[in-house]
DNA sequence: TTTTTTGCAAATACTTTGCATAACG
DNA sequence: CGTTATGCAAAGTATTTGCAAAAAA
């Protein structure tokens, strides 16, 4: 009866367990609001910007409120549960805490995690550290994505 | 008559330069704001935002509207004469087309341009390009700048 | 002179706030 | 129960749009 949990599973749930643990550590309450909306962000390979994220809760939890979500997503990366990413467009979060990097697409604002241990290796050259205490070391790639470059195979003359 | 023109000139009259090629490349019209913008974004390294450039801007031009300023930076990241940059605080440009990298302070949101010829050298992973056409690898370097650690030495307990 | 751009004012979109009620611990 | 979070509605910001007048080519 409890025996073949999905390993997809596993993921998440250790992050709803970290999640959980930082609210109580942090004297945060712990709503139904909350968890839904960090599962959302969490489970979510799309870096979804807040109106995503609203309409997305609102499936699970149609009264929630828009400032809801706006008050528990910047509470989320004050807790650096979440990251915020974005330009343009609005932002986004990203709910993968693992180190990792971005694939960003100018066109339509498509946003993908990769991996890579080459680049999660790099070390931050002396004239960055001069500008303060380094964190985090993060490659952003743009380009335009394969859904976008079909639809643009008409160049612009001019 | 012509002779001592001060080194620093020539980097910013090249830009200068290419920003009124591009403009007429594209059919668009060289006009006294434009060029004023462009070149308040061009010559400043402090990524400025939307608000920053309106104020720098009306200095020179008084009567200059805040959506002239909108419009021109957009067009402006149209025609790739910048940058757009930017999260939570709003979007900040970028008018430094040289390959580069970035230091952002997650406390203030300062942003600094860095150059490094080894991250310049650095080649996209496969795993990006199947997600489409790499045009920029570019590397974020989050930290908390030397300003805000002077002013964070106040440990949070708890 | 023709076409594009500007400035203005008004419309949208996005985010935050104050407060009474509801939910957590 | 006492405290914190929610939902609502209203206030702030930020950004975009339509259009007549002004400026560029």
């Amino acid at each position: 009866m409890r025996s073949a949990m999905p390993r997809k599973h596993d993921e998440l749930s250790q992050r709803m367990d970290h999640f959980k643990a930082a609210l109580k550590h942090n004297g945060v309450k712990l709503t139904h609001q909350r968890m839904i909306i960090f599962n959302e962000v969490a489970e979510s390979k799309e870096h979804p910007n807040v109106e995503s994220v609203y309409n997305a809760v609102r499936k699970k939890l149609p009264m929630v409120s828009l400032d809801t979500v706006y008050r528990t997503l910047w509470m989320l990366q004050d807790l650096s549960l979440i990251h915020i990413l974005g330009a343009r467009d609005r932002v986004r979060f990203d709910g993968n805490m693992k180190p990792h990097h971005h694939f960003i697409c100018n066109e339509c604002g498509l946003m993908r995690d990769f991996y890579s241990n080459e680049f999660d290796r790099l070390k931050s050259p002396k004239e960055a550290k001069n500008f303060g205490n380094v964190k985090t070391v993060h490659i952003e790639i743009q380009g335009i994505c394969t859904e976008c470059s079909k639809k643009s195979m008409v160049k612009t003359p001019k």
